[in-house]
DNA sequence: CGCTATCCCGACCGCGCTGGTAGGATTACC
DNA sequence: GGTAATCCTACCAGCGCGGTCGGGATAGCG
C-alpha cells in the first residue's frame, strides 16, 4: 500500500472544493454528504491541506472552505506531500526535506558495501514524483465531472460490463 | 512509506546470492553475516522468493541458495510482487491479479461519481510498475561492486564527509 | 443578544500489520 | 550419527492508521 486514506479522502475533497466552490466556500459537511466520508475525519484532514495552504477557510455560519489556486495550479505531487508527510519509499530514507519532498537515504550500519537498493528506492521514488506533479487537480475535476453524467451510458461504449 | 523492510532485505538478499554465489549454493548464514539482517527473519523473506521460483534451494549440510536465472533475467517488478505481495497504491484498489500485479479499483459505494482518484493512482501505479520492470538485478550488483572497493576514497572525491 | 453552523484542536482508542523471535522438524553431507 | 543447513508454524510487542469524542472559538442571522 502506498498511500492511506488521508491522500485518498484528501484528493477528494479538493475534488469536491473545485466542483462545487467556484465562489461560496464549501463547508465539510457538505464535502462529507457528497462524498460520504466520515466528518470528523475530514476535519483533520482539510487542516494538512490548510498549513500546506491549498485550502483557504471561513469560519463561522455559512463558512467553509475553498481552494486557494486555481485547480490548473495545483499539482498532485503538493497536495501528496502535503497529505501523506514525505514520500519515502522505505524507512531509511530520512526525511531531510532540504529540496522539497526529495528525502535521502541514510543507513544505520553501511559498513563497506553503500546500499546499492538505494539506487532503486531513489529511482522509484523520483518517479512517483514526477507523476504526481505531472497530474494537476484540474485534471481530476475534469476526468470526474466528465463521467458523472451517464456511467452506465459511457460503459457500455466501451464495451465493457456496466456496474451494478 | 511505499515498501516495506521485506523488499529492502529480499532485495539485498538477491543481491548478496548474485555476488558471492556464482556456483556453489550461499547459506542465508553467510547472507545474513554480510548484510547483518536477522537470520530467523531472512528464512521467512527467502520462502516468497522460492514460491515466485526466483531462487532454488539446496538442503542439507553446505546447502543454501542460489539464484534460479541469471541477474539480468530477473527484473525488479517481479521481486518487488513477490516479496510485497501486490502493489496497489491504495487499499481501494483490489488484488485483482488478472495480467500481472495489475490491479483495479474497486470503491464500495461508487454511486454516481466514479472515484476521479482511480486516474491518479493508476498512473503512479503503472508509473512504479515500470520503473522496477527497467531495473535488472544485475544492474544492482553491478552498482554494487563498483561502490565497493574504497568507499572513503569515493568520499573524498565528492567531498562529502567520510563515512564513520 | 442568543442561537446555530461552522471551523478548530487535542485526547483517546481498537485493530491489523510489520518486524522479529522461538522452537522444532526435516534433509543431506562427512 | 553429528552437524549444518533448509523448512514450517506459532507467537509476540510496537506502531501507525482510521476513526471518534468533546469542547472551544467565531461569525452570520433573527
Amino acid at each position: 500500500m502506498f498511500f492511506t486514506t488521508k491522500a485518498e479522502y484528501g484528493v477528494r475533497l479538493l475534488i469536491e472544493l473545485g466542483r462545487q466552490g467556484t465562489d461560496h466556500p464549501v463547508s465539510l459537511k457538505a464535502v462529507s454528504d457528497a462524498e460520504n466520508l466520515p466528518l470528523a475525519y475530514l476535519e483533520r484532514i482539510v487542516a494538512l491541506l490548510k498549513r500546506a495552504e491549498l485550502v483557504e477557510s471561513t469560519r463561522g455560519a455559512h463558512g467553509g472552505y475553498r481552494l486557494a489556486r486555481a485547480p490548473e495550479d495545483i499539482a498532485m505531487d503538493e497536495v501528496v506531500l502535503a497529505l501523506e508527510g514525505s514520500l519515502a519509499p522505505m524507512e531509511c530514507f530520512v526525511d531531510d526535506r532540504s529540496d522539497d519532498g526529495r528525502v535521502l537515504c541514510s543507513h544505520h550500519d553501511d559498513s563497506g558495501h553503500g546500499c546499492a537498493t538505494k539506487l532503486l528506492w531513489t529511482r522509484v521514488q523520483v518517479g512517483v514524483l514526477k507523476t504526481l506533479a505531472d497530474t494537476t487537480l484540474a485534471e481530476l475535476i475534469d476526468f470526474q465531472t466528465r463521467q458523472l453524467p451517464r456511467i452506465g451510458e459511457r460503459a457500455r461504449e466501451q464495451n465493457l460490463p456496466a456496474p451494478a
